[in-house]
RNA sequence: GGUCCGUUCGUCUAGGGGUUAGGACGCAUCCCUUUCACGGAUGAAACACGGGUUCGAUUCCCGUACGGACUACCA
């Protein structure tokens, strides 16, 4: 019997989603999709105190955004929810206390205070790893060391405690991870890790394993910053009696700064100059901000297939994937296992790529849009004409607008170097002889007609033609390079190219 | 420091006991072209090091080096 799929992605509203994050999110939501899963969101917001406002819908609107939607998560229905963890507060503390009663987790009274001298006094003694486990716990106060009577008294009386797993002594853990093979971790170098914390509320730790449980999810996919966790994991699956069940791990590699070496943080992005976050962000406690990808123009797929390929990639030479061709080709198998360095560079073409193929209407909106914003009124025809004309050209589709100005707007003036090399008798004649010949011209004006009778017009003066285009397109548009002239001639319309020459000849003064 | 994970061009990677070690980004040159860009072609550029196993190792094993993660009542 196949059981089905079940992935999750599980993240902290404590923050702006990192890209890594979204990276972890969009290969669970691949994997579900490809083994016909469902895939499951579970915001795991156990730390109050690190509780950020907004996050949330932060994290839900870039996943939104990127089109890595939820089969079940808070905002949307589901058998096994809530998918909030603090709204499944009450959940947590019968299996811890289970644990207790089993013997694989006991009560512990130390006050922060008594904790910090014990690693002190650890540390002094020259201890490596001053941490709470299977030796230093028998000098401590919990349910180990204390009478049972005190124990029970301090419960009662409520004096605040955590609830701490009893680590054995000496053995092994093995899991299995599908990206890294076995994994053996000895248990004497784990400590005693808080499960339910004083404040009522269960650790990562403990939240994570019941809620997978609970939520039936057969595979965990997340970052390799749990794989030194994961034996804990394993351990408690074991002593809560869901062995059997347990998922199957896959821990990713992680992605890392550009130069130098580390984890892509904020800073990186920060300092190179690019966002490290899918969308804009503000914390609205403290005013922080920092920028996204689609502010910058980065267009959803296109940062989707560039995720993809970070870390991943389908075996053959292939690099344009829809998100149905990801799900299509994607395997965990082919995850591989060092660390992902972020090159922002190969983000910028995979927009350019996704870019050109878009449809002219569509980049039409975006510089019409932008236009307004510059007071201009552009007709849809134009906006067309223009996204046809420079798509192939920019990297983001607000570079399209500026990119199209030539064509709105008349030059003022003209770039004085190009004036300088070639605005001369031979381009003056030229330029008078078409204009002459514009005005007398009845057929269709198109790049060709266009083209046609600038050599025409050129013939007659008996120069050639490749000599003086740089004054023309000069005279036209003010500036020495672009698209192509003949296209922003159709465009512009005869009159109006007619009218920018006669301003260019009026303007500028030959150099011979 | 300890535990765990990793290491093929600058970057993302394919490959795998015998290959001219392949592709992509970026870079350079050339072509196309009225310019810039696009596109096309070409080029420079990699198996971390040392042992072993083997007829043969970049590939398998062991060390070393280097990198990373973790080492909280954070996730």
């Amino acid at each position: 019997m196949t059981q089905e799929v079940r992935v999750r992605f599980a993240p902290s509203p404590t923050g702006p989603l990192h890209i890594g994050g979204v990276r972890t999110a969009l290969y669970n939501y691949l994997f579900a999709h490809k083994m016909g899963g469902k895939f499951i969101i579970r915001i795991e917001d156990t730390d109050q105190s690190r509780f950020v406002p907004g996050a949330e819908d932060y994290i839900r609107e870039s996943l939104d955004w990127l089109g890595i939607q939820a089969d079940e998560s808070p905002w949307t229905s589901g058998e096994v929810g809530p998918y909030r963890q603090s709204e499944r507060k009450a959940d947590y503390m019968q299996y811890a206390v289970e644990l207790v009663e089993k013997g694989h987790a006991y009560y512990a009274f130390d006050t922060p205070e008594e904790l910090e001298a014990m690693r002190e006094r650890l540390t002094a003694a020259r201890v490596v790893q001053p941490q709470y486990n299977n030796i230093t716990r028998t000098q401590m106060k919990n349910s180990l060391t204390l009478p049972a009577g005190e124990v029970q008294r301090r419960l009662e009386s409520g004096d605040p405690y955590v609830i701490r797993v009893k680590i054995p002594r000496q053995e092994e853990v093995r899991l299995k991870d599908l990206i890294r093979g076995w994994v053996v971790v000895h248990t004497s170098t784990l400590d005693d890790k808080v499960l339910m914390k004083s404040d009522g509320m269960p650790t990562y730790h403990l939240a994570n394993i019941v809620d997978d449980h609970l939520m039936g999810i057969t595979h965990v996919i997340r970052g390799e910053e749990w794989l030194p966790s994961a034996p804990l994991h394993v351990l408690l699956y074991k002593y809560l009696g869901w062995k059997d069940s347990m998922p199957e791990f896959a821990h990713l590699p992680l992605l890392l700064k550009p130069d130098g070496n580390g984890k892509l943080s904020k800073r990186d992005g920060d300092k190179l100059g690019f966002p490290v976050f899918p969308i804009d962000w503000e914390n609205q406690k403290d005013g922080a901000s920092a920028p996204g990808f689609r502010e910058q123009g980065y267009l959803p797929d296109a940062l989707l297939n560039f995720l993809a390929f970070l870390g991943w990639n389908p075996g053959d030479d292939r690099e344009l994937f829809t998100k149905d061709e990801l799900i299509e080709a994607f395997s965990l198998e082919r995850i591989g296992k060092s660390g992902t360095k972020f090159d922002i560079e190969k983000a910028k073409w995979y927009n350019e790529q996704y870019l050109k193929n878009m449809d002219n209407e569509v980049l039409a909106e975006f510089i019409i849009a932008d236009a307004a914003k510059d007071g201009f009124e552009l007709s849809k025809e134009l906006a067309t004409a223009a996204a046809a004309l420079n798509k192939e050209r920019v990297t983001f589709p607000q570079e399209l607008w500026p990119a199209s100005k030539l064509l709105v707007i008349a030059p003022q003036s003209f770039d004085e170097k190009i004036a300088s090399k070639r605005w001369n008798q031979d381009a003056i004649k030229v330029l008078n002889q078409y204009i002459s010949r514009l005005g007398d011209f009845e057929a269709g004006f198109n790049p060709e007609s266009a083209k046609e009778e600038l050599a025409a017009a050129a013939e007659a003066e008996e120069i050639k033609m490749g000599k003086v285009m740089q004054a023309v397109r000069l005279a036209v548009t003010g500036s020495g390079a672009g698209p192509d002239l003949m296209r922003v001639f159709s465009i512009l319309g005869k009159d109006e190219v007619i009218k920018r020459i006669e301003f260019a000849l009026s303007e500028l003064t030959s150099i011979d």
